[in-house]
DNA sequence: AGTTAAACGTACTTTTTGGTAGGTACCATA
DNA sequence: TATGGTACCTACCAAAAAGTACGTTTAACT
């Protein structure tokens, strides 16, 4: 043999992999973030906060999320159709770790701005 | 036209997106981890700590942080050569966030684990 | 002279992820 | 009869990320 085989669940091992891997993704955290606490979205109205998402992925990344456990769907037998998502538990728990790297994030594209700034006068 | 066209920095409006670009890939947040505060680490040293990373993958991920200012990188002119990595400040910002990751991953892994005792009995 | 060690570099291939472009169902309204 | 709205699905394709395998440097050690 040459190398650890990973069968079943091996990869769990590693929190922090296991982690990064239910919200890595393009657009995971961004959705969990706009369905932000006690906030309920439908299909439409994701779609629209994430202009730059087509439907195939939002599709997609929702029912990654749904199968995670991170977000509650709830769908009414209407036409046409609607479609609720909102966060359970365990998405509510992602939020402030989030916010932390959304906070960390401005505070660099700030300091990306200002040397921007400084190297061109 | 059908879409935004991004060229340019265009990419960086989201915060939530530069910031996961940043620290996204498989290798970085856990690379990150063990150089936390005060830690250096020597390439080899590194190497063992991940033992599922290649040679290329590390390297490339060093470098790729080490761009992005996250790392601080000291090279040695030795032979062998010696080359030490340890967090810049900003990198060593990160680290709270990533615990917090890690803190949820490891509760994650537990209720896991549970159901699939109950599961199974 | 041959081997070893550390920290890489490079060419190539595979896997994963995301994007494009179409289509569906159902009913309401024009 | 045609069109529109919502929330999808599917087949195919392109790009990005990661993996494999092998090579390089230099000097000390055997």
């Amino acid at each position: 043999m040459k190398k650890k085989d990973n069968n079943s669940d091996d990869f769990q091992v590693c929190p922090i992999d296991y982690g990064f891997k239910r919200i890595g993704g393009k657009y995971k955290a961004r959705i969990l973030w706009y369905l932000k606490k006690d906030t309920v979205l439908r299909y439409g109205e994701l779609s629209r906060a994430l202009p730059d998402i087509t439907t195939k992925m939002l599709t997609q990344t929702l029912k990654e999320l749904e199968n995670d456990k991170l977000v509650h769907r709830e769908m009414f037998y209407q036409v046409p159709p609607r479609v609720d998502y909102s966060l359970t538990c365990t998405g509510e728990e992602l939020i402030p770790f989030i916010d932390h790297v959304r906070e960390w994030s401005l505070r660099e594209m700030e300091k990306e701005k200002d040397l921007l700034a400084v190297g061109s006068r």
